[in-house]
DNA sequence: CCAATATATTGACGCTGATCGATACGTATG
DNA sequence: CATACGTATCGATCAGCGTCAATATATTGG
């Protein structure tokens, strides 16, 4: 804490703070570090704008980068909720998670959750 | 690419892709980098609750780090964009910047762009 | 101008993560 | 069953990040 006089103008927090339930933070830092790479974002971009699930070898055309590396994204984003995979076959399928959507729809509102908006 | 013969009803992907412009990219890679940890998550949240600019040795106070460690954090959210800083004297006050807040608010929007809805 | 205090920066350390080559696994085909 | 092929896993490497102690910077008070 501070030992010299504060400003009065600038008093210390009046709102308490409600920190997130320890699943809910969670669940949000694992949302957010799977789209915090820019190779992971376009995958994931690229597989939820699709109308229908997307090959894996498709998906490793469209980037510049080796296929276990892919695999690698993939499984990140999988573990996150936002993308879900079926076997056809010898081929895996991936394709947005409605869920993760959701997830990621209320993101911002769990993160401000009681913020006021300024300005 | 593959050299079997794939399922006709998963054919390849019928949509072009749409990578977000690079600049659009970055912004997005790095706030969700900034949300990315469960400390500085709290410290933002702790902020954009607060409907004045919040000092940093109260920051401090809230947290079990050290005051190099929030201070690291807020720069980084800072460097996002989230936040902004304004000097009173001695003390340094950090708010939400309402910048951050709307780019937070469209996040969804910019990653989904031409996803389509499902479930 | 000096001492005290609030905050930022630096340097170091340990850990995580992105990437790739090599390999394993699973499935279809002949 | 053997071979080929699509995908996942493993091991290694290198960069980046969270954390802290130490130090620097800036501002106020005496």
């Amino acid at each position: 804490m501070s030992s010299r006089a504060r400003p009065a103008d600038c008093p210390p927090p009046s709102r308490p703070v409600a920190p997130l339930a320890s699943a809910e933070r969670d669940a949000v830092v694992a949302l957010c570090r799977a789209l915090a790479d820019p190779t992971r974002l376009e995958i994931f971009r690229l597989i939820a704008a699709q109308p229908a699930p997307l090959c894996v070898c498709d998906i490793v055309a469209h980037f510049d980068r080796q296929q276990p590396t892919v695999s690698h994204h993939l499984r990140v984003l999988r573990e996150a909720g936002l993308v879900r995979a079926t076997r056809r076959g010898v081929w895996m399928y991936y394709a947005a998670d409605p869920e993760g959507l959701g997830r990621l729809a209320r993101l911002p509102a769990l993160v401000q959750e009681d913020a006021v908006a300024v300005g």
